[in-house]
DNA sequence: CCCTGATTCGC
DNA sequence: GCGAATCAGG
C-alpha cells in the first residue's frame, strides 16, 4: 500500500487529532506503525499537540478470577475513594502479615435484604453483591460499626493483605 | 509485558 | 521515500 495523497491527509488528520501511531495505522490499514511513525518524520510534523485522549487504553482482558466477588472496592492501602479508614488494620503501608482480628460486630442476617444503594446507611455493610449490570445488584447490608463501611465478615475480605489476594493469581501463571 | 514515539539504515 | 528493526521511555 502507497502513501497516496489522500491517505497522507488521513494521516495527517488522525495524527494531529491525537491518536497514536498504531491506531492509526490500524484505521489506514496495510501499513504498520513504524510505517506511521516513519511517514510523520518525513512529512517533519513529529510534534504535535498534546493529546487529548492521554493514551489509547486497549481493551483489558476479561482476566479470570476468582469466581467469588471479584469486587474489592477497597484500594490495597485501605481507602475506599477519598475515604482513608482508620482501621489498624488497613495501615498506609502494606501489611506484611494477617490482619488482627477485627472487632465488628456481626450479624447474621442482612438489616435490609437485597439493600439498594438508597437503603444503605452508617450501619450497614457496603459490600456490593451479585452482577451490577443487572436488578440483582444489591448490598450485604449486615450490620456494621459507625464508620466502618463492612460488616466483619466483608471487613476480612476488604482488608486481606495483597500479597495473599494475588497468590492464586501468580501460582497459576507459573 | 504491554504500549508509546524516535532513530537508524538497508532497500 | 519507505518501513522493519531497534531503542528508550512509561
Amino acid at each position: 500500500m502507497s502513501w497516496t495523497d489522500d491517505r497522507v491527509e488521513l494521516l495527517k488528520k488522525l495524527w494531529s487529532d491525537g491518536l497514536s501511531a498504531s491506531q492509526i495505522a490500524g484505521e489506514l490499514g496495510g501499513v504498520t506503525r513504524n510505517a506511521v511513525i516513519g511517514k510523520v518524520h518525513r512529512l517533519g510534523l513529529s510534534g504535535r499537540a498534546k493529546a487529548p485522549q492521554p493514551q489509547a487504553q486497549r481493551p483489558k482482558k476479561p482476566t479470570t478470577r476468582p469466581a467469588t466477588s471479584s469486587v474489592r472496592p477497597v484500594g490495597a492501602n485501605g481507602t475506599i475513594g477519598n475515604l482513608a479508614l482508620k482501621s489498624e488494620t488497613a495501615p498506609a503501608t502494606r501489611p506484611q502479615t494477617a490482619p488482627q482480628p477485627l472487632v465488628y460486630s456481626l450479624s447474621e442476617e442482612p438489616l435490609i435484604a437485597n439493600a439498594n444503594v438508597l437503603q444503605i446507611t452508617e450501619q450497614t455493610c457496603k459490600w456490593p453483591l451479585g452482577d451490577p449490570s443487572t436488578e440483582d445488584f444489591h448490598f450485604c447490608a449486615r450490620r456494621s460499626d459507625v464508620g466502618i463501611p463492612y460488616c466483619g465478615y466483608h471487613a476480612r475480605i476488604a482488608y486481606q493483605p495483597v500479597s495473599e489476594r494475588r497468590r492464586d493469581r501468580r501460582v497459576a501463571r507459573m
